[in-house]
DNA sequence: CGGAATCCTGTCAGATACTG
DNA sequence: CAGTATCTGACAGGATTCCG
């Protein structure tokens, strides 16, 4: 419970600092990403190796082409994804994942796992609540 | 790159096992709750202990009472966070985590953590990108 | 004190159509 | 192939008011 503490020190602190500042909090913004319906769907798909962008769009049909190239920038700009454009005819684009990009996946990792193992107990409670 | 692949289809097989089915993804179900506006900073703010409704709402001013009442209820709803009533005059309710709830903020940590060492890094690279 | 109910608004995802 | 542009509806969430 100590380390729980030490961690939501540093969220509220950050988050504090950043009320009423000019920009979000920063670490808001990180979870903002995680919690987007996209990114981190495109992200864990690029984990599996560098992709072109109608072969995402295949990988992830539901994505619609707007929000698949909006995301896909937002991610570049970011850091967490690299877009090289090769000068062919027609033109490719090739998108992969920077050193960034792999470095979030670990802890996202857990969080994946921590969901779910969890999901039954989270289920388990839904029901229970719902029930009353 | 291999734990990175193997947690990626854990997420990305999820994620197509639910499309189509009713109901949504269990993990995006908890990603939701990641990027939720205010459902980590009130589990932040109970790891510190637990609180009463009024102190939650003065510890974290920005909430509307509107969202404070919806999110508590939610992460009730999951298991997170346990309501306690005592029935006094005035009435108070004590809000405080659950195992399970105590269990997310190490994985959430991780995030926490890398979020915070990570921001430079993209802030850094927002302005290279917004300056082209 | 600890909510519930109602109204109202801005944001943003999705569909559709077009382009170099 | 790899995008851009525009229009539209749904819904999250804030403000306000009322209640046991």
């Amino acid at each position: 419970m100590q380390a729980g503490q030490d961690i939501a020190e540093i969220y509220i602190q950050r988050w504090n600092a950043a009320v009423g500042l000019p920009g979000p909090c920063p670490v808001r913004d990180v979870l903002d990403k995680i919690g987007d319906k996209w990114s981190m769907l495109l992200l864990m798909t690029l984990a599996g190796g560098p992709k072109r962008f109608n072969q995402l769009h295949r990988e992830v049909p539901d994505i619609s082409q707007k929000m698949l190239t909006q995301t896909l920038r937002d991610l570049q700009r970011d850091g967490l994804v690299a877009r090289q454009v090769f000068d062919t005819k027609p033109p490719s684009v090739e998108y992969r994942l920077t050193d960034l990009g792999h470095s979030l996946i670990v802890p996202f990792g857990h969080l994946i796992e921590w969901a779910n193992s969890s999901m039954a107990d989270i289920s388990a409670s839904r029901v229970r609540f719902d029930a009353a």
